[in-house]
DNA sequence: AGTTGGATGGTCT
DNA sequence: GACCATCCAACTG
């Protein structure tokens, strides 16, 4: 996951401060802040701040512990959906997919919106509810902490030296499902 | 194993 | 009209 702020960070959605995409920034924590980027992605904050000031948490990636086969066809019908080139075929989409190692079902910020099926809509629905179909749960009080790292974030050169070496990119320590980034 | 470039459209200047 | 909080196939070596 990586941590944004307000207009001050000039790697945030907020840097311009608020504009129609990025409204949810400035609402209440516990609700979701979706984007599309690329033309064929969809990315999944969660808001983190109090009401009026921007900030979000944007989920880089997910460990798949339970959900498995649910997430691999998301990502399946998501493919077919949004077909890149006349070379991926339906067939051989689907066939990429399904030899896909768990750990890369959710491996990145584009995937986890494939692997959950996150739509534009789900823009400001509240992830606290828990009655909703996307929603946050609470951790398990059996379960162990888990170790975290900490880093800059990815693909955020364009805001300059000074933020983007800001080590706001949280992981959990020799996961298997981190997320790659960018190529260059 | 690492690098490059195409896909694709909303958003902001 | 340019720019992306990306992903993956197809290259090179």
């Amino acid at each position: 996951m990586e941590a944004y702020g307000g207009p001050e960070d000039r790697a945030s959605h907020a840097r311009s401060g608020r504009t129609p995409r990025n409204a949810a920034m400035f609402a209440s924590s516990g609700l979701a802040y979706v984007y599309g980027v690329y033309g064929m992605h969809t990315c999944l904050n969660v808001v983190c701040g109090p009401e009026g000031r921007a900030s979000a948490i944007l989920v880089r990636a997910v460990e798949p512990l339970a959900g498995v086969p649910a997430m691999r066809e998301a990502r399946i019908a998501r493919a077919l959906a949004t077909r890149r080139s006349d070379r991926a075929t339906p067939a051989r989409a689907t066939n990429r997919v399904v030899n896909l190692p768990v750990a890369r079902l959710a491996s990145g910020p584009g995937n986890v919106g494939a692997a959950f099926s996150i739509e534009q809509e789900d823009d400001g629905r509240d992830l606290l509810d828990q009655a909703g179909t996307l929603r946050l749960e609470a951790w398990p009080p059996a379960a162990a902490r888990a170790e975290t790292a900490s880093g800059p974030r990815i693909g955020i050169g364009f805001a300059g030296p000074a933020w983007a070496s800001r080590p706001w990119r949280f992981w959990i320590a020799g996961s298997p499902a981190l997320s790659v980034g960018p190529a260059r």
